[in-house]
DNA sequence: AATATTGTTCAGCA
DNA sequence: GTGCTGAACAATAT
């Protein structure tokens, strides 16, 4: 489920779990995820170095290397790292496996290949290369920042947050909620949005990362009225018992209650 | 069997 | 150039 929320999740599990130690060695269980570079590339820049630091912009992650590397991750969809030991705590899928010389593990855990694996010569050339706007979490991200990115945009509002070069971090769930906390209807075109609309939008986007960072993961830690555990079709919506719809948007399946969200 | 899935990227079209 | 749609990528679940 890798959104913003979910990939500084993976970053404070890195942090807590695999810096600061020897690597001993770089497995490659499937080369089809690495991006720009080969398996014998990977491991010689990786080669007995330790993890430094970690930092994330939108959904990717970064691991700074104390040999000067810098390492980048893509989760896809189905991305996630798992730090173990015993050898049956392995995952079903790790691509790609950083083996540390105490003996544990850190996988890179991917059922579906759709992540990425590589080596970046620096983090904002890599944001310049990918296009990527400003990460929606960042301190840089605010209101008039919003505001004047829009100005330039047309389309539909879901589009718009979901589009990693406008700004980076929202994926479909995420876009989801957000809509659906400000009341404001996915296929809304930015023209059609009061400036109050934008405000409102801008002020959820902040709750909805943050209360998702701050879950950690478990659906159930969510607060009681979001949509998240009712993106279904024929679902009750949380705040107001009526039925959740399903809309497609940019070839993406949008969840959205009609009552709730007539603006 | 057909359809869905948290992501990205590309082609084709308006 | 921008925006929208659908397809592709791969593997699994319903």
């Amino acid at each position: 489920m890798p959104e913003l929320p979910e990939v500084v999740y993976f970053k404070k599990y890195i942090d807590a779990t695999s810096l600061h130690q020897q690597l001993s060695d770089v497995e490659i269980e499937n080369d089809t995820i690495l991006s720009g570079i080969t398996p014998a590339g990977l491991q010689k820049h990786l080669k007995e170095c330790q993890f430094q630091s970690t930092s994330t912009h939108g959904k990717y992650l970064f691991i700074r290397t104390d040999n000067g590397c810098e390492l980048m991750m893509h989760f896809g969809m189905t991305g996630e790292p798992v730090y173990y030991k015993k050898p049956d705590e392995k995952p079903g899928y790790p691509r790609v496996t950083f083996h540390f010389a105490n003996g544990y593990h850190l996988a890179f855990n991917c059922m579906r290949m759709l992540g990425e694996v590589g080596i970046v010569e620096s983090r904002e050339s890599f944001i310049r290369e990918k296009d990527l706007g400003p990460d929606a979490y960042s301190e840089a991200f605010d209101l008039t920042t919003f505001r004047e990115l829009l100005s330039d945009k047309r389309g539909m509002i879901k589009s718009a947050l979901m589009d990693q070069s406008f700004i980076a971090g929202i994926g479909n769930e995420c876009s989801d909620e957000i809509l659906y906390q400000a009341g404001i209807h996915p296929k809304t075109t930015i023209a059609g949005l009061s400036d109050s609309n934008i405000k409102l939008i801008y002020e959820k986007m902040q709750e909805v990362i943050e209360e998702k960072i701050d879950s950690n993961m478990e659906h159930r830690k969510l607060p009681d009225s979001y949509i998240l555990s009712h993106r279904e079709e024929g679902s009750e919506c949380p705040k107001c018992g009526g039925t959740i719809e399903k809309i497609k948007v940019s070839g993406r399946n949008g969840y959205y209650c009609p009552k709730c969200q007539q603006n």
